[in-house]
DNA sequence: ATTTTTTTCGGAAACGTTTCCGAAAATGAA
DNA sequence: TTCATTTTCGGAAACGTTTCCGAAAAAAAT
């Protein structure tokens, strides 16, 4: 399929191929009637500029790379949105991958992004991530990257991050304020930041309420439903009850409430359920989950804002931290009926 | 950042660029041993062809254009997931867009593909898209195309479709063999060719069993979990409350299984549920939604398949429609309890 | 009228890669 | 040994666009 080239266009009026250029890139030595009749001529020859021939001469890809960990939920798909809005709006394209929380996938994502050029990166990391050594290269080899959520401490790059502890003190706060005297904690995946931060964010809330967390109460688990599922099959099994369950993500929590209401536990009179990170569905299941809902969208935004700061910044860079806040959504899963 | 080039090699290794190129893409004409330095060579700096410079010689641009209506829920992402598979397997790279279900921003993204001069496309519709000019003109300019679920049927190209007919078919007469007597369909969009399938599916149910389906039955609605809860209001206040409900959606379904239990009615004892399209969800909603569930990833891998036989047909293309099938996951939503 | 300055254009080179074709060297056949 | 064939390499041109710089014409200043 031929396209129009500035040199049809050039051909068409009698002019060099350097003044159709002049004209399409806004310079000053072009005399404005040349420029609008090239630029009427192009429109009607259905001239489109070769994207690749631009990225050859200009050295610069304009296209932008997103790394998720899977995408089939609400949260991630928001935050692409979200960035993909800044992005388009400067120029760039977005290449998004995802990983299927899988390190593997994620390299190779990586990978192929480089191939593409991409001016810079926006990355969450996989669950099963652990080593960061090719992070660690990328990042020393001054190629931009932002990572969102669920990052890495020992990576010295710009991050957006969502105030895990705080909004875990929040939830747990709301659990002990309604009184419940057995509130357990689904973990999320050892390796990442933000499961530390909301283990302390419900430990310190204990702690400031003179609580006690026996050890029992903390229960290793993950961020998909299967993980719940899991989890609350061996708390059932162990037959020590809580009365409460704050779960590290909602997924984890819908899974673990199923199981708890297949063997015949009322919610949340039984046990009531807060979750975390707000999935779409909280609000639809029965009964509809507390949860803490992170501004996706906002994330997304900030993400992209970092890294073309970094893309664009001609001088030192210094890696910037931004932690956002959320809110907690609270329903009738965690409501105690007096 | 300075990149290394072919020239880069070449004046390390005293050879001409074009030995290198040769080197690269496995010609007849250069020895074994110079080819195996070359590459050795090549590898120790790091080189990367540049992918613009080689889609510029090459007049391919290997980028195939993804448009879906939106990626909130698990259907279009697994979609991409399934095409994906084949497309990298086949050395193309993905370019994602998504429409927030909005006609304006769909032809946005088309326009986007096609400066990115896309080898093709795999598009499904967003519900508001009515007017198909734009893509009539891309079909008659050449450009291969993919339409999947979301299809008009006015455009001549390959399409990707489950039998929703047949399906829609199926999952009335569950409902009808579950002795439901006044059963509601609640519909998708007017403009699409699949409401009009789940309609008669719906309607040659009743037919087949002897059995008449009153206009009020037919209840206008569309995907969206807000258009079930419209859809349930307007039943509500109506006052003619059906034994069952099968919806065009799994979301349409869920939103109107949340109404009527706000309102007190049971599910399925008071109103029974069927969905279509299996959202992820469904299974962990109280009571678990039955639904009809489609081949997502199989869609997906054959709208990629279909797209590449299309880019490399050499003679006279012809349009394919391929039709898959799918099954109805029973689960307690439609189950009379007798 | 002459000189200086400004405007506007064209041509050449660049970007990194691929392909074509001719040339030289090596190998095989007469 | 000479002639024919094969192998392997290098140089030039191409792809479509952008930029730089010089030249010519027009406008302004002297």
């Amino acid at each position: 399929m031929k396209h129009v080239t500035i040199k049809d266009i050039a051909k068409e009026l009698n002019l060099a191929v350097s003044t159709i250029s002049r004209a399409f890139n806004d310079k000053y030595d072009i005399r404005p009637e040349t420029k609008q009749t090239i630029l009427s001529k192009a429109k009607e020859m259905g001239y489109r500029p070769n994207p690749f021939a631009q990225k050859l001469i200009r050295q610069r890809s304009m296209n932008i790379g997103i790394v998720i960990p899977e995408f089939i939920g609400s949260f991630f798909p928001e935050v692409i949105i979200g960035a993909q809005e800044v992005l388009f709006k400067a120029g760039y394209q977005v290449l998004i991958t995802q990983s299927n929380e899988c390190y593997k996938t994620e390299i190779e994502n990586v990978e192929l992004l480089e191939q593409n050029m991409v001016d810079g990166l926006i990355i969450s990391l996989s669950h099963q991530t652990k080593n960061i050594d090719r992070y660690k290269e990328l990042v020393s080899r001054g190629t931009p990257v932002v990572f969102f959520n669920r990052v890495n401490d020992e990576l010295n790059t710009s991050k957006v991050l969502f105030d895990d502890y705080e909004w875990a003190f929040f939830a747990t706060e709301h659990l002990i304020y309604q009184n419940y005297k057995k509130i357990f904690h689904l973990t999320g995946p050892a390796n990442l930041s933000l499961t530390k931060n909301r283990l302390r964010g419900f430990l310190d809330a204990h702690k400031k309420h003179r609580l006690k967390v026996p050890d029992s109460h903390l229960i290793p688990s993950d961020f998909m439903l299967e993980d719940g599922e899991r989890a609350a099959m061996k708390i059932i099994e162990s037959e020590n009850i809580p009365d409460a369950i704050f779960a590290a993500g909602d997924l984890t929590a819908i899974g673990a409430m199923k199981i708890f209401k297949k063997h015949g536990y009322k919610i949340p009179e039984d046990v009531a359920f807060v979750g975390f990170s707000e999935h779409t569905i909280a609000q639809h299941i029965d009964p509809p989950l507390t949860s803490v809902a992170q501004p996706t969208f906002e994330i997304g935004r900030t993400a992209a804002k970092l890294l073309i700061a970094q893309i664009e910044n001609t001088g030192v860079f210094v890696p910037q931290t931004i932690t956002l806040s959320g809110q907690l959504n609270i329903r009738s899963s965690s409501m105690k009926l007096t």
